[in-house]
DNA sequence: CTAGCCACTTGATGTGGATCAACAATCCGC
DNA sequence: GCGGATTGTTGATCCACATCAAGTGGCTAG
């Protein structure tokens, strides 16, 4: 993981999304990482024992199988936490997708964060298993109704919706291709769902609509 | 939910898998309650507060769309602990494939079980994220040897594998019809890399093969 | 043993999304 | 602002899996 670690610069952190606890005493306050556009945070086989915060920009974790096949388990954006693991090995890729900022909580190892982490899995979790229904029994309208709606969502539900991630990166999170993808957005737009203010973020004209494809 | 409450009859638990920490006191020992093939163990929308270890027996976890089509995100045999949630609202339902045998620990409110649960919550996690490789990334072959290898393993790693489920459930598990797991399974064979020794139980006979072919 | 049912298999055909192939728009360095 | 690289869109074709449609075999009741 090499990172340019901007020490203790105080960036504003809009953490819209349920925060770390903040169980981490203020000794423990972390100065905030930077990592450039498509840089790694962790590796797949890394040893793992931090947990990251985003401050802002957006974090895509995937995993790679042999031939080059990508899947991205999860987006994160501003104020979302993610890199625990069951072991202490990281199972995943972690990559910065923009300009991001990262906040480190190196885990102490006798400290017990349980309490802390626990809320987080579940929801991490709950997360996953509702991801599987879409990419198991849904076809490609309705996925990326369902992934525009919960992006909205974590957006604050304005009706401007802010795509930090290119079309491929859509594509290997919903299972499809990015020539599908681009082809949903444009059946969207001439259904008058969406508009396409330009390539990174869309506007949601018909919310229920858009909710009622995502079931 | 409505079982067949056998009151502490002694049954072999054997507990192949990681069972659930002691951590419940003897006094918090449960009985273990019996659910016929096909019942309802817990549905969504239902308040949870328990969890659930099989102690005999298989569980589906499954989502619905409005429109009935099916998601099982997860199947937990002998030894195997489910029904935590991330909040007080069970966001799944839960059956019995078989007769099934299953010890309840209700969570007492204002007890702290989060110490025992993280692992659990954790190793959840991962399988729910690894299964979207599968759904998101994998063909039809690819998705039932991979399916085949994870349900060999969590039996003991032996030849023959029995599947609790039917085809139905293995279809939806794996986001396929029921059409196209046979097809599969009559090609793994023709190709020499399982037989099928009757419809509920294959031996797999090129487990090498099996394993590159699930990735 | 026999009838009937249900789960599974196998075959024929259809189709949604992948793949292959231009082309257009946007971004970036100079 | 210009030229090239990168990212996204659109069109034509293909193919893996779904769907539709018969079978087949194995269990259960009688």
């Amino acid at each position: 993981m090499h990172a340019y670690t901007a020490s203790r610069i105080s960036l504003s952190p809009h953490s819209a999304q349920p925060s770390l606890p903040a169980a981490f005493g203020s000794e423990t306050q972390q100065p905030i990482s930077f990592f450039p556009a498509g840089s790694e945070i962790y590796a797949q086989g890394e040893r793992a024992g931090a947990l990251y915060q985003v401050e802002f920009g957006a974090v895509r974790i995937y995993r790679l199988l042999a031939d080059g096949r990508r899947q991205i388990s999860a987006f994160h954006l501003a104020g979302e936490t993610f890199g625990f693991e069951a072991d202490a090995t990281h199972h995943f890729f972690a990559e910065a997708i923009n300009a991001t900022g990262v906040r480190t909580f190196r885990l102490a190892a006798g400290a017990d964060m349980s309490h802390q982490l626990l809320p987080l899995a579940l929801k991490g979790l709950t997360r996953a298993q509702e991801h599987l229904l879409v990419l198991g029994r849904q076809n490609a309208i309705e996925r990326v109704a369902a992934f525009l709606v919960d992006l909205g969502e974590r957006q604050g539900g304005l009706r401007q919706v802010e795509l930090p991630m290119s079309r491929m990166d859509i594509g290997d999170y919903l299972g499809l291709t990015i020539e599908t993808v681009s082809r949903v957005f444009t059946r969207l737009k001439d259904k008058g769902v969406i508009r396409l203010l330009n390539l990174r973020s869309i506007e949601i004209v018909k919310q229920d609509v858009l909710q009622a494809m995502g079931e």
